[in-house]
Order: structure tokens, then sequence, then C-alpha cells
DNA sequence: TCTACAGCTGCAAATACTTGCAATTGAGCA
DNA sequence: TGCTCAATTGCAAGTATTTGCAGCTGTAGA
């Protein structure tokens, strides 16, 4: 199978598995640092066992690693640019919104800036 | 709703619709300008009318623009950035090769890069 | 007008994702 | 050991995507 082929199906797996929005929030939440499941939960608020479920796919496909600390289970991202790079993502959203809420993408940039 | 929410949906919504092998190769396909249904079919080696559904769902969000010359449907990019972050987004990719099969990553980034 | 070519649409079957909830594992501590 | 907190796993129901195929629309040219 010709490279492109391969290459366009591993980055569409990818892409599939961060195309959710609480993926995306859990990534974004992550760029900081490193935060346990209960703190994750809680920051979207979510119930416990969908985060969880999440973070397992996450880390499945290597986007994450968790470490243990006493009984908690610590998460980080595996490749920090990742959340950087969905950040700039956000240009090709701008065309979707109408001009009243457009004010929400320059909005929600500055808080993921940080 | 909080704007990072928002905004992580509709970033989530694009995700989606790029995370498909076929679509992210049509996209790839018209980073360079503007192509009929016929030449994307052929290049993809994919029957017509899934590349017209595909096509369908990348024009309903805003990825591509359709032309119309004569009985041809020409197709284009409507952000032409989208390909060079898509095709920056591989880097992500690479965590998930063996050695074996890295190469096929070059490879792919430097058929892409034109 | 008739024909052929270029694409699109509709629909059903197969497949994959998401969600909620109950049950389970595992680490720390009395 | 027995209890509890932190998370994970399993499974069923609901929902969405993908795929193949048949049939339709619209344009150009004889």
């Amino acid at each position: 199978m010709p490279s492109r082929q391969v290459v366009a199906k591993e980055l569409a797996d990818i892409l599939k598995v961060i195309a959710h929005p609480d993926r995306i929030r859990l990534i974004e939440e992550l760029r900081a640092g490193e935060l346990d499941v209960n703190t994750l939960a809680s920051r979207l608020n979510l119930p416990g066992p969908r985060v969880s479920q999440h973070l397992s796919l996450l880390r499945a496909h290597r986007l994450v690693e968790e470490r243990r600390d006493g009984r908690r289970h610590v998460y980080h991202l595996n490749q920090p640019e990742l959340a950087a790079w969905l950040v700039s993502g956000v240009d090709f959203v701008e065309g979707r919104f109408d001009k009243s809420t457009h004010s929400r993408i320059t909005d929600a940039r500055r808080l993921w800036a940080n």
C-alpha cells in the first residue's frame, strides 16, 4: 500500500481519537502539566467512568501517559506540542461561526493560550 | 455554555469531518489547486458516488468550495492553509509506527510537501 | 430532441462510537 | 484483615458513520 495512503489512514485514526469535545478539553487541561483523573473529571464536570474511558482511548493511542502516585492515576500529554497544534487548528473553526458568536473564539483562544 | 466548551465542540466537529482517510487524501490532493470530481476519484481510486459524498460533507462544513465549469464540478480548498496544518499533524503520527514502517512517514511527508 | 457524460441523491446493511450504570480492581490505612 | 477512596472494566441501548448500489439531474453536443 502506498505511503500516502498509509499515513492518511494513521492520521485519520489519530484525528478520530481527538475529534470529541470531551477529549479535546482533556488535552487542553493537560497542556499545562499533569493532573489526576478526579481533578479532570471535576474540571470538565463529567462522570468519572467517562473520563476514564476517554483517557484510556487517548492512552491506547499514546497521546497521553499515566503515572501512579499512591492511589492516584496522574496523566500527562505524551507530546505537549499536540495541544498547541490543536489550538492553532481553531483557526479553521472561525468560518463556522456567525458574527455574534464569533467572539467566543477569540475568547477561547485567549483562555487556551495561557 | 462556556466558550471553551463551545469551541471544543466546534473543533471536534471539524476534526470529525477531516478524520477519514479518503477525506484527508482529498484535502491533500487539493492542496495544489482545484480539481474536478472525476480526477479526484481516479487519483484516489475510489467510486464516484463515494468521492461525491465526501466532498459534499467537506462542502457542508465549508472546508472546500465548488465551482462549475461546463459539466464539470471543480473543487478547491476554502482555506488552503488547512492542508499545511494537516501535514504538520503528521508529526503526531510518528509514535505509532515501529522502526520498520517509520520510513513511510518521511516518505509521505516528502510527497505531501509537494 | 436524443444521447452521453459528469455528478449527485437516497436508501438499506454493516460497522463503529457514545453513554450510563453496575460491578470490579488496587492502593493505602486503621 | 477489612474498609475506603480512586479509577477502571464490562455491557447493553441508543446514535452516528460508512459503504455499495441503483436511480436521478443537469449540461453539452449531434
